[in-house]
DNA sequence: TCTTGATACCTAGTGAAACAAAGTATCTAG
DNA sequence: CTAGATACTTTGTTTCACTAGGTATCAAGA
């Protein structure tokens, strides 16, 4: 009933950090912000969701973590794209327009192929 | 590796199957062919997808279901969109199209709101 | 006749993603 | 020294779509 976003965003959130990560490498914490703000404050998801992706993601071998040491504060885990992840964001760009575009055609009532049998 | 439809699709069923509804009461098995035409041939649901969608949108009362009897072949159920579900679908569209552009947001490298803090 | 395939609906069990709700640790502010 | 912000982690729960079956009717073909 409330949460129409947490079924829509299901499986596009890795698109979505391979896309910021893409702009510049950072960290677990600062990515919930920037997720945050470049969707319009639409895009909320909590350090619970967020971890257990990045972990994918890096098993996956699409991002690479490196230990920043601060002098102070607590450590960081700085992620990076690898080669391949750079390959999936293309891969999942691509993937994700072919279905905005195919729910397009359903909403707008066009009937693609061949029309009636 | 092979379903991101399978990901990206979650939640979206109950908006395309009402938005179907919509333009034609008609039955579940009739309903899998024409998601999988009208998307263009790119979303093929299963039935033991299909049905238990079917049963939370009666549930929640946005489509009503009718037994059609016939002469021949076995009896149909064809469902209908109630007044509820049509605001539904109004909502679900709204949604979409809001989820949509956010995700766009995101992969074009626009921010929004405030930029730098 | 008997079997196959298409039509049509239904259900039990499984896997995975996102979640809630905790925990740990460091630093800053009062 | 306490509270809050930062920052990462884990455990258990819920929910959706799927797999893989089941039932039943009808048409077509060997």
């Amino acid at each position: 009933m409330e949460s129409l976003e947490r079924e829509f965003r299901r499986g596009t959130l890795e698109l979505l950090l391979l896309r910021i990560l893409a702009d510049e490498p950072t960290y677990g914490y600062e990515l919930l912000s920037r997720l945050g703000k470049r969707s319009g404050g639409r895009f909320h998801i909590k350090e619970g969701t967020l971890y257990p992706v990045l972990y994918r993601l890096e098993d996956a071998d699409l991002v690479e973590p490196e230990w920043e040491q601060r002098a102070r504060g607590a450590s960081r885990k700085v992620y990076r794209l690898t080669p391949a992840g750079v390959t999936r964001l293309r891969e999942l760009t691509h993937e994700w327009q072919g279905f905005a575009a195919a729910i397009e055609s359903i909403l707008s009532g066009r009937n693609s192929e061949e029309e009636e049998s």
